[in-house]
DNA sequence: TCACGTCATAACGACAGCGTGATACTACAT
DNA sequence: ATGTAGTATCACGCTGTCGTTATGACGTGA
């Protein structure tokens, strides 16, 4: 996690956010996010590598199975945030457009 | 503008980011962007182009210059929490590191 | 009209990241 | 020991996007 960018870099994919969606009611094992999101296994791991690696969720194994966590539930405030400015763009995209017609 | 995944696109990128602090203070027409940041016109255009497209930015030619000014300073907001989050994240992955050293 | 400064776009090569299929690794049960 | 379920990783093809160079388009002043 280098810069900014990169960090961004983390949540602009929607694989990645949907598994990071699934963690967000509690602990999950790989298999339970597979199942939950339909993705196959590998992409699911990969991903969940990356957001481990990106310090937003916790790695823990527990026998033969690995649990995933969220470390710090605010992310879910910065894709909140997120959010909002997009839906706001939008609006001033289509004031713009009106303005024009 | 379709996901939010595209969304957090558009700040995930270094020079687009760099692009758009430029623009923080007050409005600039491109070839001061691109005095400002050292980038090329041709890459300062494409990412100036992108950031309009997503609704960050406003475009407004005046004579033969082109002004762009961001549209919502709140963005901005988003850019200090996402920073905040990543100096959390990565002080989390010491701890963890220091835990199993 | 011509030249010039400003900005946008096209075409291209380079590279990173995604998703898949196959395979390795691990813990546990039989 | 062997098998099995769960997880990680490798190798590969593919697509998208980045940055550059070159060129096009537009407005302005001489």
């Amino acid at each position: 996690m280098e810069s900014l960018a990169d960090y961004f870099k983390v949540f602009s994919e929607p694989n990645r956010l949907t598994v990071l969606e699934t963690l967000r009611p509690g602990p999950l094992n790989v298999t339970a996010v597979v199942e939950k999101t339909g993705l196959s296994q590998a992409l699911v791991s990969k991903h969940l590598k990356l957001l481990t690696i990106a310090g937003v969720v916790r790695r823990r194994p527990e026998g033969s199975l690995v649990f995933y966590e969220v470390i710090d539930k605010s992310v879910f405030q910065l894709l909140v945030q997120a959010r909002k400015l997009m839906l706001a763009s939008r609006r001033q995209q289509l004031d713009a457009l009106a303005a024009i017609l």
